[in-house]
DNA sequence: CTTCCTGCAAAGAGTTTGCATCAAA
DNA sequence: TTTGATGCAAACTCTTTGCAGGAAG
């Protein structure tokens, strides 16, 4: 069950539905192509063309948010409640930050440049604890112990 | 007087140099074809892929930074030293954000998350005081006082 | 002189678009 | 029915690459 709903004038199709609902499983922003794939996977037809259409409209209705990580070329999308995340470099997980801390700090950026903020988007990387712990691993059997 | 130095094993070329200068000229982060078109201008002879093959070896180098605003398709190159920065959405004019306050969020993304954070960047949109000005004069007139 | 850099043109990758067909309302 | 959505293939845009000539060390 969707919460996103399909704005006013647009037609429920199988397809839109289903990238709506990859959108909603996935915590991770995904490309095209891998929205694509997955849903191919599923058994749902559908083509690249398709995705990139409706990614395009959620985007205008500000549903869909499209970024591009560090050290990446293609367009990632995720859903616009979704913005604030933690990346692991290492596995490439992501754990989306809860309670931003930016809208104190937002207050200070008022003051002391005059700016109406509108939006921000924060991306954080660093190492996941799994990850920091198969690493430790690795570095101590390679001492030999 | 360019602060950043061509890193050893590269050479010092007419192109180099003024893409290097044209980045510490520039608060905000540009285009590959703006700083191809603005070197033109300035008399300097170069190619667009040039320009791409030293901003791709500034970048690997840990000089130069390759970002992507939001609702652009386009890559933006700057120093790495100028990353965290407020755009304004009407100008597109950008004020680095000097006393990042991140630094103080890192310690509870630590705590909450147990990732060891290697590096961020923060994009802030919002209106500067100049457009704001400018647009509230505008619907002032629009009101026909 | 040797090595690296450049310009040009061609190739690549991701994304967008036109058009005929198809399905939702 | 009417209107919007889809699939396909072609077009586009930004970026990368191969190669021969040129400049820096």
């Amino acid at each position: 069950m969707s919460k996103i709903k399909i704005p006013e004038g647009y037609k429920t199709t199988k397809q839109r539905k289903a990238i709506i609902q990859l959108l909603e499983e996935n915590i991770t922003p995904l490309h095209a192509e891998e929205i694509y794939l997955k849903l191919k996977e599923k058994g749902i037809d559908l083509s690249l063309s398709t995705v990139y259409r409706n990614l395009d409209m959620l985007q205008k209705q500000g549903i869909v948010v499209k970024a591009y990580m560090l050290n990446e070329d293609k367009a990632r999308f995720g859903l616009a409640s979704k913005k604030n995340y933690l990346v692991c470099q290492s596995c490439k997980k992501i754990v989306i930050i809860d309670n931003c801390p930016f809208e104190k700090f937002k207050e200070e950026l008022i003051e002391v440049h005059g700016f109406d903020i509108l939006g921000h988007s924060i991306e954080v990387y660093g190492i996941c604890p799994e990850c920091k712990e198969k690493l430790s691993k690795n570095s101590e059997s390679s001492k030999d112990r």
